[in-house]
DNA sequence: AACGCGGGGCC
DNA sequence: GGCCCAGCGTT
């Protein structure tokens, strides 16, 4: 058991962890927001809510939520899905890998568990996909079990309680705020004592504009008592994302079809589809624009490139389009677009590109970078 | 421990 | 434009 004392926390008496718990749940109980998967006991469901929660937004996550368990009711029914469908229900949410791994997950529970949801805490954090947030959270709300939920939010409060100076963003000191919460959770309701945390945080404690005199808690808080606020949680900022220019090719056919390709199934928006793309050699910024001969250069090398790696004739049109950006997190895309009709309709076998026309676009699961890129076409041609 | 992995809301 | 976020898996 880690020593909080090492860390410069003093941790409250018994008395006064009776007190915060509560004060939190009383505010929690007339103050709870009405939340889908707070009127459901299956796991199942839980289980979704919590994952589309990663680094999601509450109000983006409800009709998701709604529109995923409506189609796949059911463990089983996640488990034997098409690709594309679990990737239409996701799309637009970000971070694909966590619907991948919720059905490698829902396969564990087919394969592992007669296709029921387990019921301990080793066998939940066992799944794919499941850290330690997503355990501690299902096992607390689906199964009562007294686990802590140790998320953003859960840091954040912490450590404007007791004035942690530790870096809420470095994971190790996640230690740190899992052995706080070992000792404050609530053993009779554990699962209400770490929404009330997070309600809390994603609230009144948000990162910004915080309503601190708000807080049902403010006497129990350190940093409020000591107006050190400003101070807490102690985050170090993070990256830029990493500028890319590519040259977007949309790409017709004389039956009026578009070249689509399907991204590997490693990096980035894996499984989804796209007008071809190509990575420019140079970088593209707007502070280190290339000089405009350099420019038409990359534009007519870049054009040879395509019709070589697709071994397709084009005849390029002289059309322009408004340039399209999307921010990922590591990532800055700036995407020139230029249309091309194909002077043929056969593909090679090798690659998974196919032809298909506007009205069957919504099969497929675009991202939201190709999803700008039909947008600023289609802009263009109805001008 | 650092990095890869989306997208949207808010200021 | 910059900030934030109900994280996890890989390396």
């Amino acid at each position: 058991m880690l020593d909080l004392k090492e860390y410069g926390i003093d941790m409250w008496p018994k008395e006064k962890v009776q007190a915060f718990r509560k004060a939190l749940l009383d505010w929690y109980d007339a103050n709870k927001r009405d939340l889908p998967w707070r009127r459901t006991r299956d796991p199942y469901a839980i289980w979704v809510s919590e994952i589309m929660l990663q680094q999601t937004r509450v109000d983006t996550v409800i009709p998701y939520y709604e529109r995923f368990l409506h189609h796949l009711p059911t463990i089983a029914d996640l488990a034997k899905a098409p690709e594309e469908v679990i990737l239409k229900l996701w799309e637009g949410l970000g971070y694909y890998s966590r619907v991948r791994n919720m059905q490698q997950a829902a396969q564990q529970m087919v394969d592992d568990f007669a296709g029921q949801f387990p019921t301990t805490h080793a066998e939940i954090s066992s799944l794919k996909g499941i850290g330690p947030y997503t355990a501690g959270a299902i096992s607390s709300i689906a199964f009562n079990l007294p686990e802590p939920a140790v998320d953003g939010n859960v840091m954040r409060v912490l450590s404007r309680l007791f004035e942690v100076d530790y870096d809420i963003g470095l994971p190790t000191n996640r230690k740190i705020f899992q052995a706080m919460m070992e000792i404050l959770i609530d053993p009779d309701r554990p699962g209400d004592f770490n929404q009330a945390l997070m309600d809390l945080g994603s609230d009144i404690e948000s990162p910004v504009n915080p309503r601190p005199q708000d807080s049902p808690v403010k006497d129990f808080s350190a940093a409020y008592l000591n107006g050190t606020m400003d101070k807490y949680p102690i985050k170090a900022p993070k990256k830029k994302p990493v500028p890319v220019a590519y040259q977007g090719f949309i790409i017709r056919n004389k039956d009026n079809q578009f070249l689509l390709e399907k991204n590997n199934e490693a990096g980035l928006l894996s499984g989804f589809w796209s007008f071809p793309l190509l990575e420019k050699g140079a970088v593209v910024d707007k502070q280190v624009s290339l000089f405009e001969v350099a420019e038409e250069v990359v534009q007519l090398d870049i054009r040879q490139s395509f019709t070589e790696y697709y071994d397709m004739a084009v005849d390029w049109q002289k059309q322009e389009f408004d340039t399209v950006q999307h921010i990922f997190s590591h990532r800055k895309w700036q995407i020139e677009l230029v249309e091309g009709v194909a002077e043929t309709t056969k593909l090679l076998g090798t690659k998974e590109l196919k032809w298909v026309s506007v009205e069957d676009f919504p099969i497929y699961p675009f991202a939201k970078p190709q999803q700008k890129m039909w947008e600023a076409y289609v802009k263009k041609m109805e001008q």
